[in-house]
DNA sequence: CATTATTGATAGTATTACTATTATATTTGC
DNA sequence: GCAAATATAATAGTAATACTATCAATAATG
């Protein structure tokens, strides 16, 4: 199964574009350079305006796609947790022993994506780098209540709730495996965030990662 | 000591205001309905010119204590963060068994406030729903490298580091105190705003509280 | 009581976050 | 291959945001 596969298997809520951008052209080059546009100059200073510049389009024409640069990323997000999703599934799917079928899936939502397994027009390695950069503030907002009864966090809820399986797999008794799973998935990121930032408060550095944190906490906390 | 005693210890880094709130009537109810306002329509839909209207106030006035909402937000994070730092070493002080001292630490980072211990003006039940809500925000900017070198989130760190000492005396052998401790604080933030909004991916809920997932987790990853 | 500092009122600018309209391409269906 | 439908571009316009500047009115202080 290859990775146009995958792209087949991304089905994002309707409720969140105006207007599907992967049946043209235009939208799929909204999507692509808006991530690469994301990464460079943050989510605060991007606006329809700057990406109509850089992708030689108008800023009207984008409205037609997106409503706002907040469904923008979440529609980025979603995409994200969506590919992240099917790799969860895809790569634990073979896997017998419980303990290592929840290591995989920790590594998976743990790891920096690093590799070049770009789709057509989505580059994962820099809509990475938004989703840790990026991501919470797609929750952070007056909406979510609204946002979340119209299933715009659906699939990052699926891929937690595929870890919280996992985990009570692992251990049937623990009885915080939603707040574990919340946590790994949140907190990576914000792992991920700290080593490029913070340094002094975090131990992941380039020996150390985030992947390596979690999978020593999650083994201990589900010792019996 | 007195809670009066207490706001003498909150010194905020001069870089962050352009005039010190605490030395004018104006400054102490901009930061006491500033908390106010934000909690109730958040941070984005926060202006200086709402913020005017509700203390009756000139916009232009407020720009003479606070740049703008991003810094009077790292303001307000700073006092909280303080006032956290003060009660962890004070509550903390005449406890012997490190074990004990550190679920008191963390009990007070990762609880929610509910008392009225409100200092003259500033509402700390209310100031802690903005930390919730808002924190992260003040880091995941463009500019977190700047203001991290200004000095802007030193009471966080400073939080985070002795938290950090306390995870050492109880296990020396750990490697990832650094990582645990800057977990427990961004993570229970993130878990009362899960029990807020997303109840679905957290077992954190009325009966439950963060404090109590993480005390768990804590004694569970320090067991050798 | 004069000086200084603080606050308020007003005005103004550039940018953002859109909406509306119309013209021009481009696609598709027959 | 052409008409009809659809998509995009260009332009204009509005309300709000995020400020800055100026000057007058108050209040504090020495």
């Amino acid at each position: 199964m290859t990775l146009n596969n995958l792209s087949l298997k991304i089905q994002i809520n309707n409720n969140i574009f105006v207007k599907d951008p992967e049946t043209s052209s235009l939208g799929r080059k909204i999507i692509q350079e808006s991530i690469i546009l994301m990464d460079e100059i943050g989510f605060e200073n991007f606006t329809f305006k700057k990406l109509g510049e850089r992708i030689g389009s108008n800023e009207s024409s984008i409205y037609r796609y997106f409503e706002n640069k907040h469904k923008l990323l979440v529609y980025l997000s979603s995409w994200y947790w969506s590919w992240i999703e099917y790799r969860m599934v895809y790569e634990t799917n073979n896997i017998e022993n419980a303990i290592e079928k929840l290591k995989k899936a920790i590594t998976i939502v743990t790891e920096k994506i690093e590799d070049d397994t770009k789709t057509e027009h989505i580059n994962e390695a820099v809509l990475n780098k938004i989703i840790i950069a990026e991501f919470t503030k797609t929750l952070y907002t007056k909406e979510v209540d609204e946002e979340n009864k119209e299933d715009f966090f659906l699939i990052y809820k699926r891929v937690i709730y595929r870890l919280v399986t996992m985990i009570e797999a692992v251990n049937p008794v623990y009885v915080y495996s939603k707040s574990l799973a919340s946590s790994i998935v949140e907190g990576a990121l914000h792992q991920h965030f700290l080593k490029n930032h913070l340094q002094s408060i975090t131990n992941c550095n380039k020996e150390v990662s985030p992947t390596e944190f979690y999978l020593n906490l999650v083994s201990q906390t589900l010792k019996s």
